[in-house]
RNA sequence: GCCGGGUUAGCUCAGUUGGCAGAGCAACGCUCUUGUAAAGCGUAGGUCGAGGGUUCGAAUCCCUCACCCGGCUCCA
């Protein structure tokens, strides 16, 4: 019997009938595998398992645990989720169903309009159930357009795809479905049901069953605001019923992190209605967090070189069209008010306002690089459907700052920045950092070609002498310059986009600025736009969530409160209260009137860092039961030392820079 | 802006077919004087998001608007 040779990851060699599949593979290395196997690799293209393998192919198993296998259950689901659909909606029309990250999406257009509901979701998954029971194969096949135009005659959106496929003029959203084959390939589960694929899928759909699904959406064919509404089906699938619970935990552990839900109870900040939407007013629990923040912020710019500048809220916008922003931005502009000498807008921006300060009087090269920082609160009229809570707001403030500098500065200045922007954040408890380098919109710039070159190139160069590891957004920069986003990963795993530096060698074109430079010429700057923070607003809110409300005793709103254990122990209570005010802690005392333990448990609710109790005992002697927040009650503490060790504490909190 | 779902006491949430507006926690008062995560009793708290409509009668049905939530689109 003829045999091939196929060759495994790990370099060694295995021989295999003739006519054998992925599968066959599998099972001749063992049953675990054959059992655990999804798809394969060959020659570095993913493959159904039951594709033929020819000799001297490079043949990897897919696992369902692997990030791949994953994807490709996910996918698979999606396809049963399709077929439920359309067997439960007769007429229905589906799009596109990919996998995501976690999970999958489908998108249907249902007949007369009709939308789905959260009770549908019930009946679509238990039609799912069936068909997984039913453990139907994936049968892929290849057919030319023509036919598979014929195939999906009564499915719309399937021969779109088909037509641009065919017509070379794919993009991503086509490539999930069908790649970019020559011939069209499509997977078939039953006679009645068959999907536009590329693969690869299970063999069956008996692999498939830990999956939920999980949310209704409305969404764009084509990501088109313009074009028809779909509705979409997001679902989540996994290799196990462990690691499907494992995701839902998760998503409920982020759900108590909720930033809203903690800003109501810790009484941080609240959105009135009566304010309107996106805007948000602090309380004092939240107001003494953001000052802490703000003081920080201001230490470390005062220390970093930077002079402290102040611009008003509104602005003539004549301005806003020097700077382009009427021009690409007006919708997102709150509307103008008229006023006697112009017309004028609530700022969008800070960086204008800065430039007219560099363009004030003349500049000498002496004075470069010029760090211009301001808290500046800006107001963007956000799509009311956009809004989200602290990250996506519509009135805020940028820890903003702009400098001025030279060409040959450019390089040491970014890498300093980055430096600068990292260090800040380390202070508030984030260590690992990611990049990312936005280049130019060919839809949405001003200036030259080469100008944009020169800024992408620098951001460019200066990453990878800081050695940060990056990421490429082609076309995501700002309308005047490309820009390096620093993203932070949060206590649970997640990344948060906060700081950006943004080089521009536009804004001081359009508004002419210079500086006199050693050789008695006039010089262009180059401007540096550097959000740290980003918006506090948003930053807080990330704060919140990575710390649970939990904040480190350096920023908590209050770091202890002094409990009396009696009605006798007060006025001692009282005493260690003012000893701790002289210290410059934030404390309070909650008097006896309640049940210690009743006091104790609303302290930890607030989550305070220190609940300090004082009975007969203390009072005799001048210490403290120390119970601190996530560890184990102390008696006996001296009061000096209770301050020694809060006051290390936060120098050490503080000392990570 | 678009699709879908919501809005009842400070918070979390019940409220049947259209028929007297409810609970727990919090607040306040009294009793208890307490040593590490919820003492007991009592009191008060509401234009049921706003406005309009249908009806003998609307928290409940219909319309408009505001705001919130999940997505889409957008995000200087």
């Amino acid at each position: 019997m003829a045999e091939i040779t196929i060759s495994l990851p790990d370099g060694s060699q295995r021989s295999l009938p003739a006519g054998a599949t992925a599968t066959t593979l599998a099972e001749s290395i063992g049953s675990r595998l054959a059992k655990a196997a999804v798809a394969a690799v060959v020659d570095g293209e993913e493959r159904d398992l039951g594709a033929p393998l020819a000799g001297g192919q490079q043949v990897a198993i897919v696992t369902a645990d692997s990030e791949a296998g994953r994807h490709v259950l996910r996918h698979s689901t999606a396809h049963v989720m399709a077929q439920a659909v359309t067997q439960l909606f007769p007429g229905a029309k589906f799009s596109i169903g990919p996998a995501i990250a976690d999970g999958f999406y489908y998108d249907f257009d249902l007949p007369g309009g009709r939308t789905f509901t959260e009770a549908d979701l019930a009946d679509i998954e238990a039609r799912m159930r069936d068909i997984i029971k039913a453990d139907q194969p994936f049968v892929r096949d290849e057919l030319a357009a023509a036919d598979a135009l014929r195939l999906f005659a009564d499915q719309p959106y399937k021969c779109e795809i088909i037509q641009r496929v065919s017509s070379g003029a794919a993009d991503s959203d086509d490539a999930a479905e069908l790649g970019n084959a020559e011939t069209i390939s499509i997977y078939r589960n039953t006679p009645e049901f068959v999907d536009l694929c590329r693969g690869p899928h299970v063999p069956s759909t008996g692999r498939l069953g830990h999956f939920k699904l999980m949310k209704v959406a409305g969404a764009y064919w084509r990501g088109n605001e313009k074009g028809p509404m779909l509705q979409r089906i997001y679902g989540t699938a996994w290799e196990s019923k462990a690691a499907l619970d494992q995701h839902l935990h998760r998503l409920e552990e982020a759900e108590k992190r909720d930033h809203r839900k903690l800003a109501v109870e810790l009484d941080l900040l609240s959105f009135p209605q009566q304010l309107g939407g996106g805007l948000a007013v602090w309380h004092p629990k939240g107001g003494i967090v953001r000052k802490l923040m703000e003081d920080y912020s201001r230490e470390r710019h005062l220390n970093g070189g930077y002079q402290f500048v102040f611009t008003p809220h509104l602005a003539n916008g004549n301005l806003f069209e020097t700077s382009g922003h009427l021009s690409w931005y007006k919708d997102g502009m709150y509307p103008p008010m008229e006023m006697d000498n112009g017309t004028y807008y609530p700022k969008p921006m800070n960086c204008p306002m800065h430039c007219l300060i560099f363009d004030s009087r003349q500049r000498s090269y002496r004075e470069l690089p010029l760090r211009l920082f301001e808290l500046g609160t800006v107001y963007r009229y956000e799509r009311a459907g956009t809004l989200h809570g602290l990250m996506r707001i519509r009135g805020f403030t940028q820890d903003d700052s702009h400098i001025y500098c030279t060409e040959e500065q450019l390089q040491d200045e970014i890498i300093s920045l980055l430096d600068f922007v990292m260090s800040v954040l380390r202070a508030f408890g984030f260590t690992d950092f990611t990049a990312n380098l936005s280049t130019k919109d060919p839809q949405k710039y001003v200036g030259t070609d080469e100008n944009w070159e020169r800024a992408t190139e620098a951001l460019r160069m200066s990453l990878e002498k800081y050695d940060l590891d990056y990421k490429i957004k082609e076309g995501d920069a700002a309308f005047y310059g490309p820009k390096i986003d620093i993203d932070v990963k949060d206590a649970i795993g997640r990344t948060w986009q906060l700081s950006t530096i943004q080089c521009d060698f536009n804004l001081p074109e359009r508004f002419g600025l210079e500086y006199v430079g050693a050789d008695n010429n006039r010089h262009r700057p180059i401007m540096l736009h550097r959000a740290l923070f980003g918006s506090i607003e948003r930053f807080f809110g990330v704060l919140i969530e990575h710390y649970a409300g939990a904040f480190p005793t350096w920023l908590a709103p209050l770091q202890a409160r002094v409990l009396p254990v009696a009605e006798a122990h007060q006025h001692y209570a009282e005493e260690v209260m003012a000893r701790l005010h002289q210290e410059g802690l934030r404390v309070d005392l909650a008097e006896a009137n309640d049940q210690l333990g009743k006091r104790i448990r609303a302290a930890k609710m607030e989550k305070i860092p220190y609940v300090l109790v004082v009975g007969d005992d203390d009072v005799a002697v001048g210490t403290l039961g120390v119970n601190p927040r996530g560890g184990e009650v102390e008696r006996g503490v001296a009061l000096d030392e209770f301050v020694r060790r809060v006051v290390d504490e936060v120098r050490a909190q503080l000392a990570v820079v």
